[in-house]
RNA sequence: GGCCCGGUAGUUCAGUUGGUUAGAAUGCCAGCCUGUCACGCUGGAGGUCGAGGGUUCGAGUCCCUUCCGGGUCGCCA
């Protein structure tokens, strides 16, 4: 029989330590880097659990130095030798007090150079890196992102399925959703002419299991949405969904505080504080500008409306005047450190937002105010603007007017920006917030009518349930969001669970009887056969990970991410279909010509 | 769909006002080297300057188009 091209493994690369002195190993793992000195050679020996060295010397081993001599970058090995203290120890390695010396040395296989390297210090291209993502994914850093992403896993099913949650999975292949983000569809064979949809989330599945008695579900499940990616957002993404039977916003809020808690507790050893903060929807856009806030820091926004209501500043006081608003973030001690340049690139940033300017002011020594629209204001005005913004000597002063929204985006941009800058926050703080009372609807300027702000199987608060007919724009929602450094990382809501509600709800959003019927027909049927109260969540789990890992980019931790185009360098999808295919679904393609 | 940044050696980058043969580091190849760990020393190979078109005596450099990557606005119930 011939021998194998491997020798069995004793023990994993990185774990050893001067415990294993004296003990013959096997190991095998890829070759991280070759130093050859001429008649001795050194190797760092990688798996997963990290680096050892292998020490090759010809008066030990002729075998091993002489196959050692031809290895490459990447050669997967075999090496069975003795682990010894070493002569010089090496402080930046976990294994570096000991070394392994190799008795026997099989080349297990070759590798073609790397295209990138293979280390955590690289500066690669993420295009290259993901068209090489079985390399890349090889670095130690994205292996740990992966590893910490099964951790977060097993702990929400672990916590979960204490409290008495039932994983149950849901279909992939399901109905087209009418609101909300875009889907991905896909033609059905037997079916010709008809799609399935992939879904978005499994919101509707999930409140059937409620009308089911399963009185407490989740799932980690792959969602799909065919929107514009972002640093943020793929179009397939995984969600940690719950949903239950029997409580309200209180109990919700809850559990998952608690959850999330101890998510925090065993990956960062981060005891947080019951309750979490909170904070209503009306709060967050007032004094944080976004419906998202990063609590690390303050540079709240101030509103000086009132202020400049008649001011000698024409552009501020019209402002007021057409229901606008005057806000302003206050950066400490940055007076100096800003140039008008400087100014200006924030400037342009404000201007991203919709806003038409952004006026500054500098208080200098003893409370003397730079600015070019000093001349504007008597000193009573500035005086109360100080009052109220309580600037002191060194501080700069940021001002927006426009419409709330505007000047809601542009400073509360300006805010997370200038935080980023100049370093506000500790990385390892985590800060997270609930946010509540948001409103039910939006008007949608588009479709000249009212869009759910969450979904529309959201229930309103009881005392606004009659104003859904009179005063839609005013109906607050049982809706939650969890926020965490600036991150919406869940958001969920108690949902309606009367057919009637439902029903007015659809009116509500303009849907016809029919419509209503032909696209929820199932779940307003359901709803008449005993539906219990139900509320739940919806994770990020993605996003969730990104941040305890510390990255700033959804891409490091999902092993095989999509471009910004949602295309896969690596597998080159999507590809073109070829005919015999197509025919099978019955597409034809726009250009009239299906081809490769 | 809009805006911004980027694309030059396998990789990361530099490249002046448009001007001779496009450079550096690293990686790779060859030789030397018994305590390296960013090993060292010597030598070498390696380029469709993303692609196409234009301006020019001459384009990596200027203009137009386009493709790709990243960020972002819109979008993401």
């Amino acid at each position: 029989m011939p021998e194998k091209s491997y020798d069995k493994r004793t023990h994993m690369c990185g774990v050893l330590t001067e415990a294993n002195i004296g003990q013959q190993v096997t190991l095998n793992g890829w070759v991280q880097k070759r130093r050859d000195l001429g008649g001795l050679i050194f190797i760092d020996l990688r798996d997963r659990a990290g680096l050892v060295q292998i020490i090759c010397d010809q008066d030990l081993s002729v075998q091993a130095f002489q196959e050692a001599e031809k290895l490459g970058s990447e050669y997967v090995v075999s090496v069975t030798g003795k682990v010894e203290r070493r002569q010089a120890e090496n402080p930046s390695l976990a294994t570096g007090v000991i070394e392994v010396y190799a008795e026997k040395l099989k080349i297990v296989n070759e590798a073609d150079t790397p295209p990138i390297y293979i280390k955590d210090d690289d500066e690669v291209a993420e295009g290259l890196r993901l068209k090489y993502r079985y390399l890349d994914l090889r670095k130690p850093s994205m292996q740990a992102n992966l590893l910490l992403r099964q951790q977060v896993s097993n702990l929400v099913r672990l916590f979960l399925t204490e409290e008495g949650f039932a994983e149950v999975e849901t279909p992939i292949l399901t109905k087209p959703t009418p609101e909300g983000a875009r889907d991905y569809l896909v033609p059905s064979r037997v079916n010709a002419g008809k799609f399935y949809a992939l879904p978005q989330s499994p919101q509707l599945f999930k409140q059937l299991l409620m009308v089911a008695g399963m009185d407490r579900y989740f799932q980690i499940v792959r969602c799909f949405r065919d929107e514009d990616l972002r640093a943020d957002r793929q179009p397939e993404f995984t969600q940690i969904d719950c949903e239950m039977s029997f409580v309200d916003q209180e109990d919700v809020i809850d559990i998952n505080s608690r959850l999330l808690q101890h998510v925090l507790r065993e990956v960062k050893g981060v005891e947080l504080t019951q309750p979490f903060p909170r904070m209503t929807y009306q709060e967050a856009m007032d004094k944080f500008g976004s419906d998202k806030p990063d609590l690390r820091f303050g540079m709240e926004l101030i509103d000086l409306s009132d202020l400049m209501a008649g001011s000698g500043f024409k552009v501020f006081a019209d402002t007021v005047e057409k229901h606008g608003q005057v806000k302003c973030i206050k950066v400490d001690g940055q007076a100096e450190n800003y140039s008008r340049k400087d100014i200006g690139k924030l400037e342009e940033t404000a201007k991203t937002y919709g806003a038409k300017g952004l006026a500054w002011m500098k208080v200098e020594a003893e409370g003397v105010v730079n600015a070019p629209i000093r001349k504007f204001f008597t000193d009573e005005e500035i005086a109360a603007m100080l009052e109220r913004t309580k600037a002191e000597d060194g501080d700069l002063l940021l001002f927006v007017a426009d419409q709330p929204s505007v000047v809601a985006a542009a400073l509360g941009h300006l805010r997370t920006e200038l935080a980023e800058k100049l370093k506000l926050y500790k990385e390892d703080d985590y800060q997270f917030v609930w946010i509540t009372d948001f409103p039910l609807l939006e008007y949608d300027e588009d479709s000249k009518r009212y869009v759910a702000m969450h979904h529309p199987f959201t229930s309103p608060v009881e005392e606004d349930r009659l104003k859904l007919k009179t005063d839609p724009a005013s109906v607050k929602a049982q809706a939650y969001d969890i926020v965490l450094n600036g991150y919406e990382i869940g958001g969920g809501s108690i949902r309606i669970h009367s057919s009637e509600m439902q029903s007015d709800m659809f009116r509500t959003l303009g849907f016809s009887e029919e419509e209503a019927q032909q696209k929820f027909g199932f779940l307003l049927d359901a709803f008449r056969y005993g539906t219990p109260p139900h509320g739940g969540i919806a994770f990020g789990l993605d996003r969730l990970v990104m941040i305890l890992a510390g990255e700033e980019n959804i891409r490091q931790v999902i092993a095989f991410p999509k471009t910004q185009n949602a295309t896969c360098p690596l597998t080159d999808a999507p590809s073109l279909a070829d005919e015999k295919q197509l025919e099978e679904l019955h597409i034809e393609l726009a250009s009239g010509k299906n081809s490769k």
